[in-house]
DNA sequence: CGTCGGTCGTAC
DNA sequence: GACGTACGACCGACGT
């Protein structure tokens, strides 16, 4: 090595070519390609990988015709013009080496070989080593002692030595050899029958062309050969003029303009980003860069009354609080930081377990001083899951006002299916960011540390990047949200949501704990003696819950018959399918049954929802996640109380310990039928529709419909078919599944299928549709124009693309009813305030909200609630709504 | 000792 | 294979 500089000279042209050739195909989403951009990235990296070179310049073609072509009309004639898909990514390229910080030459009239060799002189002359970058021989013509060939595809270089000891000549003698051999790419004529090996052979031997005409005598033992070289004189020379390298283009002489400066990681991996290069992309994620970030402990009454100041005066901010516990309910505040401009952070400790250090301001002040701002709806706040802050600070009599945007939201709206909407992944998509993580300030596992007692420097730059990446990501995201045009859906929808769900889950609902104790003794009693039963009976004691263990007894040592497989095929399936089957054999699975259902009931309701209730309300928080689902319907969770049992007998009674508080009743306002309603919205199906209107048994004029009887022969039976059959379709069911759960012919259940779309022809024709919308763009979209998108549609996967078809039916009925309950909750609520009515929200369950409800208010919400619901956004059938009352959950359903 | 996938069962 | 959307208890394999 020698501590000479080095330029690389980048013959740009012939890797686009190369580069779109190597890679067969590879496009975008949406279908633009991407495969020359791809190879050339990695052309490009591979060389600043393997090289780190401090000079380089990448050289293009111009379009258009050049001193070659005056020279001779023929030249590159024979050449197609650039495919269309390769002069798509030409821009796309450039835009990467202008990421790269590379320097791009090109120059009118001249192709990237003369600029090549022009620079390659240049820089020899002021002492620099060069390196050309390219796959093409024709530049050995240009080696020399300075100035070697690098192919970076095939990883070769070739430099003097090289080139003497493969070919017997120095490199300038090349020109010679192409002026012989020609090269048909480039229409360069050469001599007949003289191919490179040949030419090179005659170079060695003569020296030169002009050597070898002078001594063509000598050939004429070789006829043909002889022969070929007479007639083609003219050609020969000409053919060498076009085959030299032009080394004196006039250019911008100085080399040292050519020093590379640092590449843009952040502009590189934006543009990765968009091309859909994932690797690459996460590759250059993970080197951002922290210095830039201006984050500030605020801690005196004058700096903290300042930034209350700054705050109202800028009139949007990104907010988020620091406290001692993940549930909101129940935690405590230990620091709110704010943001209002990118790389910029303020964190204001209050409740930190080690203030030595440093001066903590009083609780009382910090409220006082930010309480203004924060309850100021004209001053926009932004928030990641601001739920949770609004939650927290309502406890600490801040109510939240102005919530204006939430990423977490608008990363789930954007993409629904994705299952990471956390600050991190926010943090890495946009920006090829990598945050801070919680475990990496408070540890994890038994050695993790509440936040309030992590040191405050670390505290600092934690919290506050919370907020400055949400302000940064509330600035691109808002306008990813307008492009998808998700505005609406965002601002009508989702945010005004937030603060309803943050007040009913902060209001929680009433449980009788004694209640859940008596259930709790009475399952435990029974389960013990089956217990006791089962192990008689399998003649040992076993874990029950062990299906694996259970299928060992039921299927290897009682020899009962198998039925299916689970189905990751990893043993005997046990399932209640299974069980009931094998009941009318043995009385061992009868007993499975009961306990199964029993435990099922103990384990996860009774004993769970009594360690859930809060300590100090007495009452169960659950969380209505908005994030979760890819159709829109809410979840709930810790506990989730959108399954508490109902259909059996034994669960409902746990509906029982759901209670008013004193002087209240629990009211429960259910949509009849919200998704055939819909299916007859979106199918526009004339007999569902006209069924609808006229307030009709759906399921009962289904039976009409796919049976053909009269109404006096449909029986409860029939009707629970058709029942069946009005869920199968929304869901998309098969006929093979429809036939199981009736019992009947598969024959039998296809025709009854058929029956149904014959005659709710609108809704078959709704179905195809929307499976042929769906193939062209991928995506569904529901009433409120909330989207998913479903690639598996045109997936060569049979069960991938299948299920993809299910869930395009699926998904507009689930999730437009989802969008109509959630919109009929912010009115609601807004209707509870403007009547200033006592009545409060307190859950929904995808299709019913439940309220708690002074008992003199109860005919005055009732009155409102059919009224809002009903009418809440107008379809061509009528919305119903059912109501209930009582003194607890089951009473109210 | 924590994580994670599999199985099962509850709701709409 | 065969009906959409969730949450969560329990088991057991696996990794630290």
């Amino acid at each position: 090595m020698t501590d000479q500089k080095k330029i690389f000279l980048i013959d740009g042209s012939a890797f686009l070519y190369r580069a779109f050739h190597a890679i067969r195909s590879l496009s975008t989403s949406k279908g633009h390609p991407t495969n020359a951009t791809f190879g050339f990235a990695r052309i490009l990296l591979k060389l600043l990988k393997d090289n780190c070179p401090e000079y380089a310049i990448v050289f293009f073609d111009v379009k258009g015709p050049t001193f070659r072509h005056k020279v001779y009309d023929q030249y590159k004639a024979n050449r197609p013009p650039m495919p269309e898909e390769l002069a798509l990514q030409i821009p796309d390229i450039k835009k990467i080496i202008a990421a790269f910080n590379i320097p791009v030459v090109e120059k009118q009239g001249f192709e990237a070989d003369d600029l090549v060799g022009t620079y390659s002189k240049l820089a020899q002359e002021q002492g620099f080593e060069v390196v050309m970058v390219t796959g093409d021989k024709d530049f050995i013509q240009l080696v020399t002692k300075n100035c070697t060939l690098w192919d970076p595809m095939k990883d070769t270089l070739t430099d003097v030595e090289k080139v003497k000891k493969d070919m017997g000549i120095e490199p300038m003698q090349f020109i010679d050899v192409l002026g012989l051999a020609g090269d048909t790419s480039d229409n360069i004529p050469g001599v007949a029958g003289v191919g490179p090996k040949t030419a090179i052979a005659l170079i060695a031997q003569f020296g030169s062309i002009e050597n070898m005409y002078e001594n063509l005598d000598s050939l004429k033992n070789k006829k043909k050969l002889y022969e070929n070289l007479s007639n083609s004189k003219d050609l020969v020379f000409l053919s060498r003029n076009l085959a030299t390298i032009d080394t004196t283009v006039a250019v911008n002489k100085k080399i040292e303009d050519f020093k590379l400066e640092e590449m843009n990681t952040k502009k590189a991996f934006d543009l990765f980003r968009e091309f859909e290069f994932k690797t690459l992309a996460t590759e250059f994620a993970q080197k951002a860069d922290k210095s830039e970030k201006i984050y500030k402990l605020i801690t005196t009454t004058k700096e903290l009354e300042k930034l209350a100041h700054v705050l109202e005066n800028k009139g949007i901010f990104a907010v988020d609080t620091e406290t001692t516990s993940k549930n909101p309910t129940e935690a405590d505040l230990v620091g709110i930081s704010f943001s209002f401009k990118e790389n910029h952070g303020f964190y204001i400790p209050i409740g930190h377990t080690f203030p030595g250090e440093f001066e903590q301001p009083a609780k009382e002040e910090i409220l006082r001083i930010f309480k203004p701002v924060l309850e100021n709806p004209d001053v926009k706040k932004i928030g990641q899951n601001i739920k949770y802050d609004y939650i927290v600070l309502s406890r600490f009599g801040i109510t939240l006002q102005g919530i204006a945007f939430d990423t977490m939201i608008a990363s789930y709206l954007l993409d629904p299916s994705s299952r990471r909407h956390g600050l991190d992944k926010i943090a890495m998509n946009l920006f090829g960011y990598k945050t801070i993580s919680y475990e990496e300030v408070t540890g994890k596992g038994k050695n993790q540390i509440g936040f309030q007692q992590v040191p405050i420097s670390e505290a600092v730059d934690y919290a506050s990047e919370d907020a400055d990446i949400t302000f940064m990501a509330y600035e691109q995201l808002k306008t990813d949200i307008k492009d998808q045009n998700l505005s609406d859906l965002m601002e009508k929808i989702e945010m005004p949501l937030i603060p309803v769900l943050a007040n009913m889950e902060m209001e929680g609902i009433k449980v009788d704990r004694n209640v859940l104790k008596h259930l709790s003794n009475t399952f435990e009693l029974e389960l013990k003696n089956l217990e006791r039963d089962i192990y008689s009976l399998a003649g040992e004691e076993f874990n029950i819950n062990s299906s694996q263990q259970l299928g060992v007894i039921l299927f290897e040592k009682l020899n009962l018959k198998t039925q299916k497989k689970t189905k990751m095929k990893t043993g005997y399936s046990t399932d209640v399918e299974v069980l009931t089957h094998l009941a009318k054999t043995h009385e061992l699975p009868e007993k499975l049954l009961r306990y199964r259902t029993l435990g099922k009931l103990k384990s996860t309701y009774v004993d769970a929802l009594q360690l859930l209730i809060n300590k100090e309300t007495g009452r169960i928080h659950t969380s209505f996640n908005q994030t979760i689902t890819v159709t829109g319907r809410l979840s709930s969770s810790n506990p989730n109380l959108q399954n508490i049992p109902i259909r059996k007998k034994e669960g409902r009674n746990i509906r029982k310990a759901f209670i008013p508080k004193d002087g209240h009743t629990l009211i429960s306002a259910d949509y009849s039928q919200i998704e055939l309603r819909i299916l007859a919205h979106c199918a526009q199906d004339e007999i569902l529709i006209e069924a609808f209107k006229n307030n009709e048994d759906i399921h009962k004029r289904t039976a009409l419909e796919v049976f053909q009887v009269l109404p006096e022969f449909i029986t409860e039976d029939l009707r629970n078919q058709a029942k069946a059959i009005n869920f199968g379709i929304v869901y998309g069911m098969s006929g093979f599944r429809l036939a199981n759960d009736l019992g009947i012919s598969r024959k039998m259940a296809t025709a009854y299928i058929d029956n149904y779309f014959k005659r709710y022809s609108g809704v078959k024709t709704f179905i195809d549709t929307t499976i042929e919308e769906t193939k062209k763009t991928g995506e569904v979209f529901t009433i409120f124009g909330r989207k998913r998108r479903l690639d598996d549609i045109n997936s060569s996967n049979v069960n991938l693309r299948n299920f993809a078809q299910r869930a395009a039916i699926n998904t507009p009925i689930q999730g437009s009813a989802a969008d109509l309950i959630k919109l009929a909750m912010i009115k609601m609520a807004a209707a509870l305030k403007k009547n200033n009515l006592a009545s409060k929200m307190l859950l929904s369950v995808h299709d019913e909200i439940i309220f708690e409800c002074p008992f003199e208010e109860k005919d005055v919400l009732i009155d409102l609630a059919k009224n809002i619901m009903e009418t809440v956004h107008p379809l061509k059938v009528p919305l119903k709504v059912n109501f209930g009352a009582g003194e607890n959950w089951a009473q109210a359903h």
